[in-house]
Parts: structure tokens; sequence; C-alpha cells
DNA sequence: TATCAGGTGATAATGATTATCATCCGTATG
DNA sequence: CATACGGATGATAATCATTATCACCTGATA
């Protein structure tokens, strides 16, 4: 299996594409089009970096300064639940969104938090045939990578941090060890 | 591939050997051995339901009521960072704990959020070779299968739904479309 | 246009986790 | 064994993401 790493360039024309079907996508699912999804949709998919709501609610605000904090929790809930986003549940920090729908997985640094997406070819297919745990009816799968980025790896760990993510080092500790296992 | 379900029945021993090495692993790692540590990692060790501090906290308490959660939230990441337990940050809920370092996956229900070890034979080696990604140093890596248990399913989501998980049902709805997929 | 179900904004509440700090205790040393 | 030190602990407050509440608004439909 070969991994490679997902290039931003590819997002643009896939958000117009998905910009374009998205209000049909909402009738479909029986949902009202309204003002705020079209623009949490749309800062959904014009970021590449698993935003969280908060950065997604600044963004809006830059067009639509009213839009409160707690419709855009509610909307991109929302749009997971309808299939038009993907919760990225990463080392328990606050809850991270991805628009991609592609099939494809996340690499993290342990340190900065940056999510980088990741294509593992044949991985689908080599899983297709596991999901079906005795007990259980699979719905979906996810793969996630704990990493260390070059950037903290050189600096110290000090490059890269968000300003939100004042415990990112002591909480980076604990996968320190264990160099590889999965969890 | 085959997928496994690992039987509890296996974790016995496994607990035991555990915790006799237990006291020697803290001292390798430069920490003081105290009883709430020994009664943290035995607690943990004991459970087999991934569960999380608050319940480690109760059952700890059981013997040593003077226990503080703090205390217990900061043992287990002290553990985790030590290598003696793994966080399972499933589905964005409080964080899960597992004692079982052996290489497993999780198989979660999006709706009682019970979690299940699997053993995905196979699986490790296939991934070993890919886990350098460009840009990152590879530490670990995890699975996480989305699923809905039989329980669920049969009986409409009400069964085996713990007092605490209130908002289940409705996060539950996040994963109901997109049968498949990976985040 | 009239109606209504659902959406939204403002705000409070919730709940897990973390910070703080005085005190305690495991460990190493004499 | 006595002492000293540094990390651990308990109690509690603070933080912060997320969710609940509720009055009002608005997109969808007839």
């Amino acid at each position: 299996m070969k991994l490679k790493v997902v290039k931003d360039s590819r997002r643009a024309g896939y958000a117009r594409a998905r910009m374009a079907e998205f209000a049909d996508r909402c009738r479909a699912a029986g949902l009202p089009v309204t003002p705020q999804r079209m623009a949490i949709i749309a800062a959904l998919l014009g970021a590449n970096d698993h935003p969280r709501a908060e950065a997604i609610c600044a963004e809006v605000r830059r067009r639509h300064p009213h839009v409160s904090l707690a419709t855009v929790h509610r909307t991109l809930e929302t749009l997971c639940r309808i299939g038009e986003a993907r919760k990225v549940t990463t080392l328990h920090d606050s809850a991270r969104y991805d628009g991609n729908l592609e099939p494809h997985h996340h690499v993290v640094c342990v340190r900065c938090r940056r999510i980088c997406d990741v294509e593992i070819a044949g991985l689908e297919d080599a899983l297709g045939g596991v999901l079906t745990a005795p007990g259980f009816r699979a719905l979906g799968w996810s793969l996630e990578i704990r990493a260390l980025c070059d950037d903290c790896a050189s600096s110290g760990g000090r490059a890269g941090r968000s300003p939100k993510s004042r415990g990112a080092d002591r909480r980076a500790a604990q996968f320190a060890t264990k160099p590889t296992g999965s969890d």
C-alpha cells in the first residue's frame, strides 16, 4: 500500500462542485436552504485546515457578522448528519470538521495539532471485507496517524502552534512513547 | 485480512501480569509509586469497557473514598504519557481510556457508545510500511470502526445506553448516512 | 399572501477537563 | 531512622467547548 498526501490544489474545483449542488442536497434532505447554511458550508469547503466551529464562525462573520456561534455548531452537526461534512475527533481537542468527502485519512501532529489529509491506496479495498464485526453493523471507519510534523520536530515544537492550543505541549507528551501501535 | 473480536476472558491474566510490573514501570519512568496510581491502574485494568475518568474514580473510591476526580484525570493522562494506557478519543464524547496495550482496534456503537476491541490480523503488517508520511514523523496510528451494535439495531437504540449519554441519540444521527467511508 | 415547521440569535446552562495552591508523601540521602 | 526535596494529591475554582432554551424570524408550500 502506498501513502499519498492529498494536495490542497485539488480542492478548489472540488469545493466549487460541492457548492453547486449543496442547495439541492439540502432540499433532498428536507432541510430549508438558509443563508447561514450556505455561508457555513462555503467556509468549510474553503478551508483546508479542518477548522473548528469557532474558526468557521469567524470566517462566516466576515460577510455575515450577525451569525451566532451556536448556529455554527448546530449547522456543522447538521451537515455531518446529512453526510455533507465529517467530524474529525482528534486527540480529544475541540471538534474539527472536514468538508472533504473523498475517502481519505488523517495525519495529525500531536504537538501543533495540524491535520493533513492522506490517501492510502488499496487500504479501502483491503479493509472493505472486514467491516462486519460480530455483534455490530459497521457504518464506516477512520484511520488516524499520530505524528510529529517536521516543523515541530525541528523547532522544538514551537512552530505552527495555534494560539488556541495552550495545553498542546503537555498533551502531546502522552504520545511521546510507544512509537508504533494502535489505540 | 480477518477481523476478530477480542474476548474479555483473555484479560484477567493480562491484567495480573501488568499489575505485577506496574510499580517497576513507574520507577523506570521516574515516577513515585503512590497508592492512588496503583488503585487507578488496577481499576483500569479491571475494566473491559473503556471507562471514562468518572467511572474509574467511582471504582477507585470503593476502596479509597478520598481520591479526587482531578487526581484520576491527572493520573490517567500520566499513564498515557508513560505508555501504560491509551486514550480512546471516540466521537467527541468524554475521554475513554484503555489499559490494553496489545495492538488492537475499536468498534464503537454510534448509539450506545459501547466500545469493543477487535484485532485485524495482517493490518499492522500491511500498514507498517506506509507510516512515513512526507513532512511527518509517524508515532502511531489507530483505526476506529463506527457501527451500530445489535442491541441498538434491534431495540430502536434504547439498549445499553449509559445514563450519562443523554444526547447519544441525537449525536448518533450524524452517522446515519454514508454507510462506508473514512474520516 | 398566509401558514407553519423548522432555523436562528442571544444567552444561560452543562459538563468534562484543567489550573491553582496548600499540604502530603514517596524517595533518596545521610 | 531522621531529613529534605520534588512531585503528587485534594479541594476547589476556572476554563472552554458544546448544548439547551426560548422568543422571534424565515424559507417552503399552498
